[in-house]
DNA sequence: GCCCGATTGTAAGAGTCTGCAACAAACATT
DNA sequence: AATGTTTGTTGCAGACTCTTACAATCGGGC
């Protein structure tokens, strides 16, 4: 990110060693247990190698062993490993339009605990939101003991987010400027592991890539509709954070210079035009309606009511001719919509592929595919958490001396 | 590139070589020669490592070392090491709008040869331009019989091209549709070194990147406005190729729906706002009028003929509209102005920063900086060059053993 | 119930690579 | 000419993985 450093690229043979064990705990958090054969022929390396290396996991803690049943297979039975969540436990935070959530996720994804509290749309103090994220983090590890010490705390927000030190630089949907979101929860959250936070839209397409309908693609634009428009882009595998992290706002590309003016102070961006305020506006229903308003909407649309199926379609016609510019300069493999847009998907798919016929460019319209998210209003959530296992995920062995014995002083304690 | 392999990712000691073979050959390639001790300075590696990786990048021919003169300086002085240009060649070629172009470089950017020939704009037949180029290739190559065998061929092209297989889809420029772009090199290039094919931006981003203003830069929008608008991203320090190498096409991105219809079928692309066409429009004047045309606006405009200057305002607007778009999404560090756009930076610097003020998200705005482009009509060639030596810089391994057997093979036939 | 083939874990030795430390070479300064 | 500084050279040690041979555990067939 930012500056590309050409400093320290030379490569010591321990650095093979971190490669390995990252490659295998990452092969474990993604496809879940394993066993050691199965091992050997996802990575490559020889059964001594991965011999030792699960050996040293082993003894830190961050998988388990266990005999397999007998499958009815010749041959000698190899062993399962499988990731340990309570010992690679991290909290995983969001902060959406309308809910607040924390959850326990162990290492291959398993969600022990999970809490979510709705809360009415509208401007909320930091403080009050932070307290209530400090309640919501106590709850869930009260519950689980046994998941202390934590690997990391991620965090999704409805806002502007700048990576390298979790700075909100605007959060529009809760009336936020300039917030320093990281250092305020590591005052209240009570734990020493590092604290990440990103844009929930870029983490929505985190979690899909790893969890849901992208898993296995490599080049993918997400979008999540709510209020506003938020874009996550999956660029040969890896999130596009821009050089702050501030990248991905694609609700404000311009569209229309006739349009209306954004709350961004700019006119006529994309969301002016499709977020949830645009659909309601087109079918003379009142503004601020929420996720209930536009059930009602699509309610009337399923059973025919010709205002409600209008709005759809023109919903859809923006909607498209802003998809066709993105996979012009994206060409994308995959498009995933979520939030308001993935539930106007099917009121709309067969419109929006209309549109990419006429409007994107054929080299790179041709690949692409349009499909709704999978994994609903905790997308995000779950994107935290991915994005708190990074580290470990990196550099496994980073845990394996110092966290056995950050480990025993807590027992100790 | 493409689906994300999760395939091999076990690593072994030669890799560590390879990485550091790598890590040597690209610092010598970016930076020019360099003394060993500066080498062990810039890549972390022991004096014992570098010494034992430079002798067998000298026993293969890549690099060759020279006693240093006296510094004037205490201590042992460090021999230079340098690129070998001539056993390192790579060929370069360009199909523009309105020239062709050959040249051959060797490793370090030095351009040992270069020919360029003026084409007058329209539709070419595939066959006549090809013919063209072999020619050119030919010349270059006969000045310089030394530079064989060569490492590699890299072709830029203004069109759109599929990575893969050099496959261009289309060039509305040339009136091309479909052509089979790397084959057809292969049969009459008379080589067997393997042809990379890129789009013209993609590659003058690129050259930007390595040559010119945007060294050191991770993050970088370049716009290459010619008749069309093309564009090259640069993301965390690598090109944003999308999922089949057709990305980066900002020129139709949807900006105004009220708009003039583009040559892509569409309405309102941003390039029917701001290409060459767009702006003589605006003054007035005929178009297809090509850079002489262009250039006799902007004489005019510095004279102060105010239909000149109302043009170039309006040209800016578009312009800025679009960026700020590109801004947000991108967040890019960098903003590189090329071809027709860098032409007419100077009148226009002022307004675009203002409207970037105006119209882009504070975050990403505040860090990125405008520039013009400082490698002019050879940028795509150059950059061409450098997707060529992308194979060597990756792993100059791969020309140890083999290469040498070939070399040796050349010398006794 | 025993033997055989298949598959996989285990263990020891070799190979490859880099880091470390001591020494030698080449330069400027005094 | 002596001294200090910087850097190349060399030999040894450490870290890691690969190879190879062997042991363990399964199903199937006689």
């Amino acid at each position: 990110m930012g500056i590309a450093r050409r400093d320290e690229v030379g490569q010591r043979s321990e650095t093979v060693r971190r490669a390995n064990l990252s490659a295998i705990v990452r092969e474990l958090h993604l496809s879940g247990p394993l066993t050691r054969s199965e091992l050997v022929a996802h990575t490559g390396l020889t059964r001594s190698a991965i011999r030792g290396l699960i050996g040293e996991l082993v003894s830190a803690d961050i998988v388990s062993e266990e005999k397999a049943e007998p499958l009815g297979l010749p041959g000698r039975p190899s062993p399962v490993v499988k990731p340990n969540p309570t010992a690679t436990a991290v909290l995983a935070l969001d902060i959406l339009v309308d809910s607040s959530a924390a959850a326990l996720v162990g290492l291959g994804g398993v969600v022990m605990e999970q809490v979510r509290v709705d809360r009415p749309r509208g401007h909320f103090g930091v403080d009050e939101v932070i307290a209530e994220l400090a309640e919501l983090a106590d709850t869930v590890r009260k519950r689980r003991p046994d998941t202390d010490p934590l690997i990391g705390v991620g965090v999704a927000v409805v806002g502007m987010v700048r990576r390298a030190d979790g700075f909100v630089s605007m959060a529009p949907n809760l009336g936020w400027r300039d917030v320093a979101l990281a250092e305020r929860l590591a005052e209240v959250l009570g734990t020493t592991a590092p604290i990440s936070i990103a844009n929930e839209a870029d983490l929505g397409a985190l979690a899909e890539l790893r969890r849901g309908v992208s898993v296995s693609a490599g080049d993918v634009l997400f979008i999540s509709g709510e209020v506003g428009v938020g874009g996550g882009l999956i660029v040969g595998g890896e999130a596009l954070t821009g050089s702050s992290g501030y990248g991905g706002e694609i609700g404000h590309m311009p569209i229309n210079p006739a349009g209306l003016s954004c709350r961004c102070g700019s006119v006529g961006c994309w969301e002016t035009e499709v977020g949830e305020e645009a659909l309601l506006r087109r079918a003379g229903r009142p503004p601020g309606g929420g996720r209930q308003a536009v059930d009602d909407l699509l309610r009337d649309a399923a059973a025919g009511m010709p205002v409600a199926l209008l709005a759809l379609e023109e919903e859809g016609q923006w909607l498209g001719r802003g998809l066709a510019g993105l996979v012009n300069v994206f060409n994308p493999r995959q498009i995933v919509l979520g939030g308001l847009i993935g539930r106007i998907y099917p009121f709309v798919a067969e419109l929006l592929e209309r549109e990419l016929d006429r409007l994107a460019l054929p080299g790179s319209r041709d690949l692409v595919r349009i499909v709704p998210a999978s994994l609903g209003v905790d997308a995000a959530l779950l994107g935290a958490a991915e994005l708190a296992f990074e580290p470990l995920l990196n550099d496994p062995g980073a845990w394996i001396g110092p966290r056995r014995a950050a480990a025993l002083l807590g027992a100790g304690a």
